[in-house]
DNA sequence: TGACATAACAGACATATGTCTGTTATATAA
DNA sequence: TTATATAACAGACATATGTCTGTTATGTCA
């Protein structure tokens, strides 16, 4: 390989490192020398080295595929979470059983009750959540007054403010131009799924 | 080891196996081995082949540390994109010098045009954006009118929705106790530092 | 009981991978 | 020019790691 200005390749390589570690294939020595086309091995290892001593990148000891980006130390772990376009009525988990899409977030809480969903109406508005915006909910089946949360009314899921008048349960909308509503008071079957922990709204 | 009921410890297995992939350093065949107290290899690897064949992991081929999980595949490749606490006047890059914090992100864009910033203000309540809230944003001279923008007015940063009238630059905040902002009308030093591409809430 | 499936073990082999020693080439500064 | 620093190369060695063959143990079903 032709020389190169000092820090040039370094920098690349660090952009190759990090684009795979990303994508959860941290590569070998080897692999990032032939993806450099260098005709030795301790060409790629010593820029390797480097970047680790430069603080880019941490290593740490002889096992393999073991370098890691510092900051995804700082960050607390990934968590993939299932994309629900519609929930089915009656069981939560009927609807998980072929989760299409995931979505990586970082809760305080454990994977395996979380789940994320797309708000379709306004009644939330001044809440803060608009149409289109996504939820991620934590599965529960009671909640506090004040909570935000996604309730099943009949076949249709809801996100509404949980309230509590004596034992009497309320979602309340945060918009004028809607109506709360009692469970006790409509026909329809009705229960908790959980609650909203996150809202994220994609711009344009 | 004893013999544990079919399917149990390959749970565990997965579990332990997923937690691994998610913190970036997916595991050996020896390091499940161990970590399950294995006397064997070949257990561990009779395992994993099996959520292979399941659909729970995916291997290449003879690689080291290959394994995968399949929904990763299926979501775009995750981004970290440093938090700015407060960007400082004058240069966005000066600010960046030592980021102290990063989130986990999937957007289109390339991540190293991306930052983060905390809002502060109530002034586009009614776009949704409320005070605390985490607004990713891509890093830009220019908008396009209706674009919520991140702009530097004087000290301040602020969030805004941009318009022109003529070629005249306004800063709109979409809420009635709010004042839009004429830069050119104003003696304070101002400049776009980019557009806002996603807001994020964590409720509670 | 015997047939069968799966879990777990024992021991080995082939390859992948990290690491090391020594050498050559290119640029910069005295 | 010489001295120095860094980039890149050549070739090897030690270990880590994936893979294989054959065997034993535990449970289920007829």
């Amino acid at each position: 390989m032709a020389y190169t200005s000092p820090g040039e390749t370094r920098k690349q390589i660090y952009g190759f490192v990090r684009e795979q570690i990303l994508n959860g294939t941290p590569p070998t020595t080897r692999e990032v020398q032939h993806a450099f086309g260098f005709r030795a091995v301790q060409s790629a290892r010593l820029h390797l080295e480097k970047l680790v001593i430069e603080g880019k990148l941490t290593k740490p000891d002889g096992k393999s595929r073991s370098y890691l980006l510092p900051e995804f130390d700082k960050a607390s772990p990934p968590q993939l979470i299932p994309m629900l376009g519609r929930v089915q009525a009656g069981e939560l988990t009927e609807a998980m059983e072929d989760p299409p899409e995931y979505i990586m977030a970082q809760t305080r809480f454990d994977d395996s009750e979380l789940f994320a969903l797309t708000v379709e109406g306004e009644s939330m508005r001044y809440a803060g959540i608009l149409p289109g915006d996504m939820v991620i909910v934590r599965r529960q089946q009671t909640a506090i007054p004040g909570d935000i949360v996604v309730a099943l009314v009949g076949e249709e899921t809801t996100v509404k403010r949980y309230r509590e008048r004596g034992r009497r349960v309320e979602l309340h909308p945060e918009n004028d131009a809607f109506n709360p509503i009692f469970p006790a008071d409509i026909g329809e079957p009705f229960s908790l799924l959980g609650k909203v922990i996150e809202v994220r709204r994609s711009v344009e």
